[in-house]
DNA sequence: TTAAGCCCGGTTAAGGTGCA
DNA sequence: TGCACCTTAACCGGGCTTAA
């Protein structure tokens, strides 16, 4: 495949005609071109960077061209309850060819935006597909009434508003809220294969709403909740090898799900605290090292 | 005080895999 | 063999931190 390498200041000044001339070279579509910084030293520089835990180096990126955009009609907004009670909308819409693939849901990302935007039944959108994979809603082009929801519609109970956010407050027992926590747990212990969330679902179906009975089960249990031979002796055989396959820690603690401590803020947390320590580490202890600042801490 | 950058938590679609 | 499910990729908005 093609490339240019040349010094920046001639990147900048023919970007277009560098770009267009790459892209023709290509006999078959690409969605954009990388950007990559060709000095082995500063590529070594710039990979002691700094944010921690980033999952890429910095010396590449991506370029991406324009995205084709579509007018769509939304044909309903549903609401959808996260792990942490947050219910989210999310717009069903008239399926619509873009960038090749058909389209027909899109995140409204929060119910002030589909308050404040008028995305309701029957308004007119204009789609994208950003960075050419995820469907967004650029506009609105013809606001619609947006109906809110009152009630969880996983559990009923009466939501609540904080800030644009609208908010499950039946924390321990939303269905919504457990089954997503459970899949939160094994999703970012990430050593574990089959364990999705139609079998957690199933799982919470029949009475097992949390990790640690999750672990207990054993194949005939399976088996009484439905599932298969095959699928019960490899489920098994998956959360023997999640229990005794050595993870880094930090993906451990993450797992938990708390607020503001992902991946990220795990690993950093643990590089300068001992796992058996992190629930005796103080605020002040961690402000002061420099750990985190004095909210997140 | 403000702007820039980063992280978290969230989203969807496509493709692969394996069960029934 | 069809289909349900899982995994992966890529991005966004909001909140927080940091540095000037």
């Amino acid at each position: 495949m093609d490339s240019w390498v040349g010094p920046l200041d001639t990147l900048i000044q023919d970007f277009s005609s560098i770009i267009d001339k790459l892209w023709k070279s290509v006999k078959y579509d690409v969605d954009g071109v990388v950007l990559e910084v060709t000095d082995p030293q500063l590529k070594k520089y710039m990979d002691l960077d700094l944010s921690l835990n980033k999952p890429y180096h910095s010396w590449q990126i991506a370029y991406k061209i324009d995205p084709e955009k579509a007018e769509v009609k939304v044909l309903s907004i549903i609401p959808q309850t996260s792990r942490n009670g947050r219910v989210t909308p999310v717009a069903l819409l008239e399926p619509t060819k873009l960038s090749g693939v058909t389209i027909s849901r899109a995140t409204a990302h929060h119910y002030g935006m589909v308050k404040k935007k008028g995305i309701g039944n029957g308004a007119i959108i204009e789609l994208i597909r950003s960075g050419m994979v995820i469907p967004k809603i650029e506009r609105v082009l013809k606001e619609a009434d947006p109906e809110i929801p009152k009630n969880c519609p996983s559990c009923n109970a009466n939501l609540v508003w904080d800030a644009d956010n609208l908010i499950c407050p039946n924390v321990g027992d939303c269905p919504a809220q457990i089954i997503n926590t459970v899949e939160h747990f094994f999703i970012t212990l990430r050593n574990i294969n089959g364990l999705g969330s139609a079998t957690i679902e199933k799982l919470f179906e029949n009475g097992v709403r949390d990790v640690c009975r999750i672990y207990k089960l054993r194949i005939d249990d399976f088996k009484n909740y439905g599932f298969g031979d095959k699928q019960s002796q490899n489920l098994v055989a998956e959360l023997e090898r999640s229990r005794t396959e050595p993870i880094e820690d930090w993906r451990f603690l993450a797992a938990f799900g708390v607020h503001q401590l992902g991946r990220a803020n795990s690993e950093q947390l643990l590089k300068r605290v001992k796992l058996d320590d992190v629930f005796k580490v103080k605020v002040d202890d961690l402000v002061s090292r420099k750990i985190f600042a004095t909210k997140t801490a």
